[in-house]
DNA sequence: TAGATATTTAGCTAATTATCTAAATGATTG
DNA sequence: CAATCATTTAGATAATTAGCTAAATATCTA
């Protein structure tokens, strides 16, 4: 759990799950918003799949990267719970996760 | 924003913030639930403050920390949001809070 | 199988962070 | 007003982090 919130506190990380949001990438495509080197975008994935925040599939040359929504949810509705905050999940459009 | 992630991201701040849940508690108190020594978690309330996530006031030789539960609110709320996510407020006891 | 392409790993550096002890500041009290 | 109490600031160190370039790995294609 505190791996997520580690995640979470690099803005180029919290970005790359916003760009994940739409779908699923690969490393170049969300490499290419990005103005650090591949190598660096590289760790951030790193981070982010040690976080179980993010899924890496290979395909062919390329490897796509899934968010892992419910992972992201349930880390932020666990600690709102604290604080008394509810939460709900997101209504509709998950994408297609499976772990 | 991207401070309240830093902040939430080390466990023994995270805690600091649990514990601020109960109500308003001095540096000295918070820091007598922790293994570390004072001027350590002087940092961590600094960095915490810096995060605008809690209030230090003055009283005698004591400083009396509260949560600002708005701003904590806040923040998760709208990171949730970009992952359309809904999340509430809590519905009662915000621990009072004025800036 | 020899490129070419996509991504990661290795190895490095600079900046940041968490921690400590010792000293300084602020406020109360005898 | 000197001692004491509560907390922070200063100054140091070790560990972690984000970044880089160069090299390695894995896959595809000509």
């Amino acid at each position: 759990m505190s791996n997520v919130f580690k995640a979470l506190a690099d803005p180029t990380r919290r970005k790359v799950l916003e760009l994940l949001r739409q779908g699923p990438k690969t490393a170049g495509e969300l490499a290419a918003e990005f103005a650090v080197s591949k190598p660096t975008m590289s760790a951030h994935f790193a981070v982010l799949r040690e976080a179980n925040l993010v899924d890496a599939t290979r395909d062919g040359k390329a490897i796509i990267y899934r968010i892992k929504l419910s992972v992201l949810e349930d880390a932020l509705l666990g600690f709102a719970e604290v604080f008394g905050m509810k939460m709900e999940g997101a209504p509709v459009e998950h994408p297609d996760e499976e772990d």
